[in-house]
DNA sequence: GTCTGGCACTCGTCGTCCGTGAGTGCCAAT
DNA sequence: ATTGGCACTCACGGACGACGAGTGCCAGAC
């Protein structure tokens, strides 16, 4: 009862103080939010908000601000994502259905999302651990160099240019790459790495240098986890929305999005398919201690091969933020379903 | 002789803007350049800059600043771009030495140039157009659906997700493969684009649509300058160091800097090899008018196959930033030589 | 002719100083 | 438990004035 109403007041604060990025006093409050109680009750319980660290006021006689701990209560218990109007589903499905090219979608949902939540939006490029080897090519550039090209079965292609040991013959090098071919194709990549690790031990005396190396450099090709985390970032520009809004200047933001590998990190927390919200100070991230993260999994069937999400101040939009997060992850994965 | 004390006064200006961000007065000149005249003398001087338009104050009793025309005075006549030391080279050399991979360069060249110049940078990736074919694969991933990639040269692969309009045998396929190899493999893209458009005439009755569909999406791939149309973009912090030195705010240049056609075009006025230099309201993008684009060509040899560059505040440091870009385009295309 | 020192004037910046009003906490009354 | 009343706090914003950097102009010197 009386529990309920203090929480309603919370969550009046935080509606209140997202749409109007100022403090939020009693009397605003229940003029705007039929509360059936008058100021002087919002106050009292104002006051024990406060105690409970929830709400917080920046200075003596100003309105209160939520909390991250404020908001954190908000997200988990008083509020649902809101569902995206048919309108919305349908911009959000012609938007994407264009897309012919994996990083044709991966581009697509990020401005999709950024221009959904007028947020910062990042997408994480799917992985490709279950992939299989579609094929590899060696193509000779001069006798001591060499260019590896591993397609894999999701599309992705990953290169390397190599430096032999020694100069290889225009035959030894076709001996070498069918013996390549014929033991990764069409395997998964985790045991194809396996299936080419042994060549070496089979070859020729002669070119078993050879073989080490572009061995090597195809499993270090295949396990290496740079390829999955390839993010793309979109609408940097709403960062300026916030003009100050953000504690001091948006350089720090503009940095760690340059930091993909910080971004990797922030969207890693958030593996499941389910929407996953981290706020404020919540997570190591001192840099983004004004910052709110907004991510989900996403991939075909119910896998999560990668993350997608927005990042933006504490004091944003969380349901309208949350659901369009969910509701984009959903269309792509359906889109790479098909594909 | 007074003709070249009056440049000399607006070097000096334009030295002390740069590096001071304020209006210069006649007294503050005086002091940090021995010019060897009273303030009064280069008062008047003033007075005639102004008249001329090189220089303007931003109210009365204040110091001057530069014009656009001032800055390209500047540029062209007064300064030339101080070499870049020795320590400097060896920083750019090592920075760009380990790189593997195209992807790599490109990477790695984005951050070094925002690095020396505090600058935002860009960089294209090189244009294919020269490129040969070094091999096309065509894998079946369900009877309907077909994944073409094209590798070039370059080492720069596309690819294309295609609906075949009649199902195909695993046989017909592996000969539509076969003929598309023989044709393409090896040649520039320009003669294979030929050589492949004439193969759907020699096909069986049958499969001469397949063949229509496929050699389509091939030599759009080819054609397609979207492909040499990818830029990358870094040190986008950078631009929060001007804090509101740009004309109001940085949303503008945000939002340019991801709108990558309007990039292109501006690396687009660099083709040639020598560094360019577009100075604020020059060249006709109303939304930088307040920033200059310093860029240049680059590629292997002589010939410039894509550009590079930076793009900052009309007040940025010229012969440092046109240093800058040169040095990195050159040691860039000389790694892009050796590959 | 060119340069210089002197001088009066302009005007933006910065610190100070209230007045205003939104918002609070507390208390007595219902 | 809720409410109306009341005294108090304090950030915000406008007014005011001192300060000083910078200017233009003029008369005199080299």
């Amino acid at each position: 009862m009386l529990e309920d109403r203090r929480l309603a007041v919370l969550r009046a604060i935080v509606e209140d103080y997202v749409a109007t990025q100022e403090p939020v006093g009693s009397k605003a409050l229940v003029e705007r939010h039929r509360l059936g109680v008058s100021p002087a009750t919002v106050r009292n319980d104002m006051a024990l908000l406060e105690e409970e660290g929830l709400i917080a006021q920046p200075h003596t006689s100003a309105g209160r601000i939520p909390t991250d701990a404020g908001y954190r209560m908000f997200v988990d218990r008083l509020t649902t994502m809101k569902p995206m109007s048919a309108a919305e589903k349908r911009a959000i499905a012609s938007f994407l259905e264009g897309a012919h090219d994996l990083d044709d979608v991966v581009q697509r949902s990020v401005r999709l999302l950024a221009q959904l939540t007028h947020q910062v939006a990042i997408v994480q490029y799917p992985t490709l651990a279950r992939s299989t080897v579609r094929h590899i090519e060696i193509v000779a550039l001069s006798p001591g160099r060499v260019l590896l090209v591993l397609i894999l079965s999701s599309g992705r292609v990953e290169q390397r240019l190599l430096e032999l040991p020694v100069e290889l013959s225009e035959d030894s090098l076709a001996d070498v790459r069918s013996r390549v071919l014929r033991a990764a194709t069409g395997a998964r990549i985790s045991d194809a790495a396996v299936a080419l690790g042994a060549l070496p031990d089979d070859a020729a005396q002669e070119d078993r240098a050879t073989f080490s190396v572009i061995v090597a450099a195809l499993v270090e090709a295949m396990s290496d986890h740079k390829s999955d985390e390839r993010v793309v970032v979109g609408g940097t520009a709403n960062l300026a929305r916030f003009g100050e809004g953000f504690d001091g200047s948006i350089r720090p933001m503009l940095e760690a999005l340059e930091e993909h590998v910080v971004l990797l990190k922030l969207l890693g927390e958030a593996t499941s398919s389910s929407v996953t919200v981290r706020i404020g100070r919540e997570g190591p991230y001192q840099e983004l201690a004004s910052t709110s993260v907004v991510a989900t999994g996403y991939g075909p069937g119910d896998e999560a091969l990668a993350s997608l999400g927005i990042v933006g101040p504490t004091r944003m939009d969380y349901p309208g933020s949350m659901a369009a997060v969910r509701a984009v992850a959903r269309y792509v994965s359906t889109i790479l379903d098909e594909s």
